[in-house]
DNA sequence: GGATTATACCTCGATATTCTAGGTATTGCA
DNA sequence: TGCAATACCTAGAATATCGAGGTATAATCC
């Protein structure tokens, strides 16, 4: 009983943790915050693409050009110092926030895995 | 460095989640949830109360209305059994979100605390 | 007694976030 | 040649939540 494909509601923290690792361009992310979260869910371009602006526009990420071994340009995104703090920011905000939710929701579900 | 209280991203499953254990008017909830949550979040008057009557109209929760030692009149909520069966989705969606977005995150804090 | 605070309910319009649905262009494959 | 995948982008719609107001009663303080 897979869960369906949720939507998001904390989009740029997502991109803000997986610029943490290594750069990349947009529709890469995509991709792999699909695979990351194992299928659970799929950010739109229509959502990301602005995200990126936004944060470029931040000084929280900076762009570069490359092209592809295909030909193809991308466009990859660094995260920055001032990005990092940003993360840091939003993932304790993100921890507590599901530390409150479990605390309500506490004993609802039986632990569904270990 | 207590987080910053924050806002609500999902509103109706917490209402749910309060009513499992038992029975709850909508002001009761509201400082209910301030302090399960550990004042990590604060739900709003204008978010809560639409939110009983959508949920009370889809027949989740059942109201009555009684009267309070002080001799105010108070509405309760009641969870019925399609809000249960509704909780038990939303709850387990809730939890692959986590999950999702923790599976990103992985590494990016120093696990605050225990 | 009068004023203020806490309790208790409600709603409307603003704001913020994400999605839908389109667009452009290149590359690879059938 | 035509279609799917890659890669970028945007405008407007939809949704969720908040801010700020309103009403009314009960309790507390001066």
């Amino acid at each position: 009983m897979a869960a369906k494909k949720k939507s998001l509601e904390h989009a740029s923290l997502l991109v803000l943790g997986l610029l943490a690792a290594e750069d990349m361009y947009g529709y890469q992310m995509i991709v792999e915050l699909e695979r990351r979260s194992d299928h659970t869910f799929q950010m739109k371009e229509g959502t990301l693409y602005p995200i990126l602006h936004g944060l470029e526009q931040e000084g929280a990420v900076e762009a570069y050009e490359q092209q592809a071994p295909t030909g193809r340009m991308r466009r990859y995104y660094h995260l920055t110092r001032k990005g990092q703090a940003l993360l840091h920011t939003e993932a304790e905000a993100w921890r507590s926030y599901a530390h409150g939710v479990d605390a309500v929701l506490h004993g609802i579900l039986p632990l569904a895995e270990a």
